[in-house]
DNA sequence: AAGCTGGACAACCGCTTTCTA
DNA sequence: GTAGAAAGCGGTTGTCCAGCT
């Protein structure tokens, strides 16, 4: 048994507002205000709509001050700046833009400026859903494509915008400093290496920095066009090893890294991470390192150490991205 | 010219949070 | 302290329209 409705659904009009209601409504609220309660507003002003209704077109369409469109470049620069440290609380990003509503940002972000910042690369819907195995004809077998749909995409586009703005706005930044990267195990520089040598499209790193394996690994997340390991769920391990030389081998690898700090502080210098990790419910920081771990190396091993049952897949979420966009530049 | 497709935006839905009796 | 009501919020859907085939 659910709760009970705020206002008779049978009896209430929807759909889009006609001049003569945002007259009434403006009218009422401009003589005599809200009067605190929305669901009785309605009745007040002889308006058959849910007070919802009437909420939401006042915060987003008439009450005073409000601006749509037209969004200035400093706007939009609020916008991806809060968007990278806070998420989609659409409300609050609002609040730092006097005029703007949550929903007109939120519309505005999902319909232009996202596009305009990380670049459109819709692949064909007959294509859009799989990932398939580099060399291997497409299949409709699970274990060499999977899934795509239903995946969220909001921590790995905040991640990719974080970056993107370290790069460009903080010379000082991890990024842009190799004195500043961590030093990695031979282990790790060996699964980064073998990442890179799937990936060779480099956009957000300056040139001077692309040898670097930290820069490179990073590139893996920002490159769309160059299948990574991790997109495959194949169990055949000889064609991993095909593609992915040395990581059939790696049946400890989720372990190793588990040992070493440093992967793990490095992931979680990104909100995003972090995110993931709360929602995830991981009660410490390693668990991610594991899981990602585990998803690099496939399904090659069966010695898994995975947790991932109850949790959506991180990297898939990055996959969902892959598919949707292109790295873009600003400007 | 008609049909299709995708972008933009308004509005709705349902869950969560806050308020109040 | 608690339960119910109202408000707030973010994701999703529906509709309109312009551009393309």
């Amino acid at each position: 048994m659910g709760r009970a409705p705020c206002c008779d659904k049978t009896n209430v009009k929807k759909g889009p507002w006609s001049p003569e209601e945002d007259l009434k409504l403006k009218s009422y609220i401009d003589t005599y205000g809200t009067g605190g309660n929305w669901i009785a507003l309605p009745h007040k002003v002889g308006l058959k709509r849910c007070g919802k209704s009437c909420r939401l077109r006042w915060l987003n369409y008439l009450r005073p001050n409000i601006k749509h469109g037209g969004f200035t470049e400093e706007e939009d620069n609020i916008i991806c700046s809060l968007y990278i440290s806070i998420g989609s609380r659409w409300s609050i990003i609002a609040a730092q833009l006097p005029g703007r509503t949550d929903n007109d940002i939120k519309n505005y972000w999902n319909t232009r400026l996202k596009k305009k910042l990380l670049g459109r690369n819709r692949k064909s819907s007959s294509s859009s859903s799989r990932v398939s195995i580099p060399g291997q004809e497409p299949s409709d077998d699970h274990h060499s494509s999977f899934d795509l749909q239903n995946l969220s995409t909001t921590a790995l586009e905040r991640l990719q915008l974080h970056m993107h703005f370290q790069s460009l706005q903080n010379p000082f930044s991890l990024y842009n400093n190799p004195a500043l990267w961590p030093k990695l195990n031979q282990l790790q520089q060996k699964m980064i290496q073998t990442l890179n040598s799937l990936n060779q499209n480099q956009l957000m790193i300056p040139q001077d920095h692309h040898d670097h394996p930290i820069v490179n690994s990073m590139n893996c997340f920002s490159s769309p066009q160059i299948p990574l390991p991790f997109n495959t769920r194949s169990t055949d391990s000889e064609t991993m090893d095909q593609i992915n030389p040395g990581f059939a081998q790696t049946d400890n690898l989720d372990q190793e890294l588990l040992d070493n700090k440093n992967s793990c502080s490095f992931l979680n210098q990104f909100d995003c991470f972090k995110e993931m990790e709360e929602e995830e419910g991981a009660s410490n920081e390693m668990n991610n390192v594991a899981w990602w771990c585990n998803e690099l190396e496939g399904n090659i091993s069966t010695s898994t150490t995975s947790n991932s049952w109850d949790s959506p897949p991180m990297i898939h979420q990055s996959e969902q991205m892959y598919q949707d966009y292109d790295i873009g530049q600003f400007n």
